[in-house]
DNA sequence: GTATATGCAAAGGTTTTGCACAGCC
DNA sequence: GGCTGTGCAAAACCTTTGCATATAC
């Protein structure tokens, strides 16, 4: 695919080549996953996902190449609901909303929260990234029906 | 002690009497607990102290129990670095922050994100609680050092 | 007395680790 | 060829579950 997430790809893994780290068939196939993916994905998933292209492939395998591109800082990690989830750094597309009563997720522009990252940043001196964790909540349906 | 803490210790046990939930040695204790700590505490911190309390108590009493406060709204869960915390619903609400370069953790008060909440509320329809999820960012040093 | 809570043990799932072999550079 | 990455298998961890027993009411 022609696409520009795949141009990344090729980017990231030049990088890394760069950097001294090796590039296998396992690396390509796990780093190709998580410049794909719109958002977060879970270790197991990645897992699953590079397995269907490289039949095989051991979950160890991913938990340590999920590590290794953390401390190359190309991606970094995340705990939602269900365990761990990796996203790749710099993606600031989308903040995840995520109904704690019927499990519905959505997603809004990063700008609808722009004014309370400003108020965190003003009042804490803390720079929030509302992109790296989900926001746990009530889906307009369930805060209705309350 | 006669603390306050410890009164409402008793609130919520009578409390839970009196919607039918049978009064147990390691209920009391676990309740105890979790009514004690400042912020936040995970499930196996719970079952260490309330083993120090009551030698033998099993730590899937302790998850069943951290279950039925969360259903009966005494306690709730979130998830920060390390797995699922919980803490008392009410008065120590707190969102927390976690520097994503130096993994400090930081607290603040609900009201400084109540008005993102409002905004999100107003745009989308979604109810957010900004105390489930940690947010994550770069804390005032890291910011400053960037 | 009866319904509910507990302990026990086992299972489930995810993640980590040690080691020998394979493969990138 | 040397060093790094991988697969394998096992272990470590946390959490859940089924069932018999104990106990609160």
């Amino acid at each position: 695919m022609m696409s520009s997430e795949g141009e990344k790809t090729e980017d990231v893994l030049a990088s890394l080549r760069e950097r001294g780290y090796r590039l296998t068939e396992q690396r390509r196939a796990i780093v190709l996953e998580v410049m794909r993916v719109r958002g977060h994905i879970s270790p197991q998933q990645v897992v699953g996902r590079v397995q269907e292209r490289i039949p095989g492939v051991n979950a160890s395998t991913v938990y340590r190449t999920l590590d290794m591109l953390e401390d190359a800082g190309v991606v970094a990690h995340a705990h939602l609901e269900n365990g761990a989830e990796y996203h790749r750094v710099g993606e600031h597309d989308h903040v995840h909303l995520v109904c704690s009563r019927c499990g519905r997720q959505e997603s809004i522009a990063p700008d609808v929260v722009a004014p309370a990252a400003s108020t965190i940043g003003e009042r804490s001196g803390f720079e929030p990234d509302f992109t790296h964790f989900a926001i746990s909540g009530l889906c307009a349906q369930c805060a209705g029906t309350g």
